[in-house]
DNA sequence: TAATCAATTGAGAATTTGTCTCAATTGATC
DNA sequence: GATCAATTGAGACAAATTCTCAATTGATTA
């Protein structure tokens, strides 16, 4: 709320409640949830202004929108590291902790000038479910 | 192509159409540049056949969609591993080369039974030209 | 507190993107 | 060359996203 105002925009309903969504723990949602419980915040919520919100808040680094599988883009906090073992054949998503690429901020800052706020490792491959029931595939 | 057959999947002309323009050096087309080009090699080729052949070529790991800034899906070869620079402002895209997520890769497939064929690490924040040029929101 | 004004909004139209259906065609094998 | 399941393209369809514009509202100033 406050990068939004110190960034000179103003705070109006629908992008409270559309912060307050996004940021909730643990969600992953997809714009259309997001406008649904926006407007059990403030009925009034468009979807457009969603959209509108969604571009804002991801130009001000506050959230991402991250895609997994064959589905569209959900949106999560951007802050910190996000880590994902992604199944190329069931879609199927992992999470994992420890993450080295921490390690790596400081240098690129330094090498391109650039100001990191946040990242995103995911690796692709076969899950140990689908290595099982789709050998003749993995095995390429 | 060999990947193709032998997962037992005919190569037709539209097959390789796809295949050739997605695996061209350093472009990263959504699926209507994809579309085009396709159609500059085998004019036939149609739009349902692009989004089939993509959604195959993802599942067998030859190709993957990368979403950056506030485009949709765009298309890259999927061997080995890919590293962006994402500035959240302007949208700018800055490769780089040295990457420690190789060194995670043999334990992460020892912990989750997991075969990794390729990964995508990327860092979001602000570039240097957008630091300069719009502080108030880089600062906050 | 009231007045001002640019920023923001919602509704729905318009556009873009992606999916589905099905008869016709084609690649691989024999 | 014959066979047949896999693949195809066209266009209908559906879903997702963007645009338009008059009405409203948040922040600032008086």
């Amino acid at each position: 709320m406050l990068r939004l105002r110190n960034a000179g925009y103003k705070i109006t309903p629908p992008r409270r409640a559309v912060i307050e969504v996004v940021l909730r723990e643990g969600e992953h949602l997809d714009p259309n949830e997001i406008l649904q419980q926006a407007q059990a915040i403030y009925p009034h919520t468009g979807r457009a202004t969603v959209y509108r919100t969604l571009e804002l808040l991801t130009t001000l680094g506050i959230v991402r929108p991250i895609y997994v599988g064959e589905h569209g883009p959900t949106y999560i906090r951007a802050e910190g590291g996000h880590h994902h073992l992604v199944c190329s054949l069931c879609g199927a998503v992992t999470d994992f902790d420890q993450c080295v690429a921490d390690s790596m901020e400081r240098e690129l800052e330094a090498r391109f000038g650039f100001q990191i706020r946040s990242h995103l490792l995911e690796f692709y491959g076969y899950c140990a479910r689908c290595r099982q029931t789709q050998p003749e595939i993995a095995a390429n």
